[in-house]
DNA sequence: CCCAACTCTCACGCCTACGTGAAGGTCTTG
DNA sequence: CAAGACCTTCACGTAGGCGTGAGAGTTGGG
């Protein structure tokens, strides 16, 4: 409680806007700057569950890691690439550290059955993941197929018409 | 205009509720009731130009096509599977509008220059909605491979587990 | 020490995608 | 032709996902 020793020792680049991003935690501006998000959307993202929230200066200014890069960058695949409401990637990235928890407690157990329920869980939450991919890739494909199969037709019309124009118009 | 010879000339179900659907328009319930969506979107829907406005009764009752549902159905897909706004819907959904369009004047034209810029066109339509496709199908298709790596993993997990349980006690 | 630049926390605003009545008209059955 | 079920159009309400200041504090250079 008494000596924050990791959490302000650092510049986080200066004021007037020159300082090459120094360190390993960044503020929310470079943050921004980096995912495409904006800084009212990582406050938003923090404040309703969907990321930890960041250390912080004595001063009260966040200071994202690296990982929270990460985190920040997987969540804007899964809604922008993916079209998963936050509740949805909220379910997932909850899933995930359940995951990690059970992970960490796995390797200081060594009771067989114990670890065979732990593992029917993730395998359960796993299973759960890849059903929604799964549907959602199915759709995809199918509509990848029908615009193959588009795009084949019109490179063969287009070919006809090739044809077409150059016997009807040959000379020059 | 004066004889609506199509509009009227059904039951289209009973008031009461036990009527089959006797024809080929359905009523807005009967729709909801198939497509899952609400009376509400499905006029809401019509609202925002993402469906065309059915035909209607004299006194104004909506008359849903077989063609409406399958529209209906494709926007459903479009919105929960693949996670597209309406607005991105209504983008797809216009172009292939415009597709069909050219579709019949192409027919109705030979001069094979014409058919070769309409040809261009509807091609463009197609790659652009290909890109969009592709990208989410790479970036599924990536969380897809993890969580099959993930369940392998887990199988053999739960097979090494097995063997110790039952090495470890072996007899009853 | 001071100032510019940055950050913080409210807190209200806005857009999307509908939900939910209210007030009234239509359709069908008895 | 009356009743009830269904439909219509407003029109306001709501939840999710942020945008946009306001007012106040923090940081770091000069």
């Amino acid at each position: 409680m008494s000596n924050g020793s990791q959490t302000q020792d650092r510049t986080a680049g200066g004021g007037a806007g020159g300082v090459p991003p120094s360190e390993e935690y960044l503020r929310i501006e470079q943050v921004a700057a980096q995912t495409g998000l904006t800084k009212r959307t990582l406050r938003y993202y923090e404040e309703i569950g969907l990321l930890a929230p960041p250390t912080r200066t004595e001063g009260g200014y966040r200071l994202y890691s690296r990982d929270d890069i990460q985190h920040l960058e997987r969540i804007k695949r899964l809604r922008d690439l993916l079209g998963f409401s936050l509740a949805q990637i909220r379910e997932i990235a909850q899933a995930e550290e359940e995951r990690e928890h059970v992970r960490e407690a796995w390797l200081r157990e060594t009771n067989p059955q114990t670890r065979l329920a732990w593992l029917d869980r993730v395998e359960e939450l796993a299973r759960h993941q890849m059903q929604m991919i799964s549907e959602k890739l199915a759709g995809l494909q199918e509509m990848e197929r029908n615009l193959g199969d588009r795009l084949e037709r019109y490179g063969r019309l287009r070919a006809d018409l090739k044809r077409q124009i150059d016997e009807q118009a040959p000379g020059k």
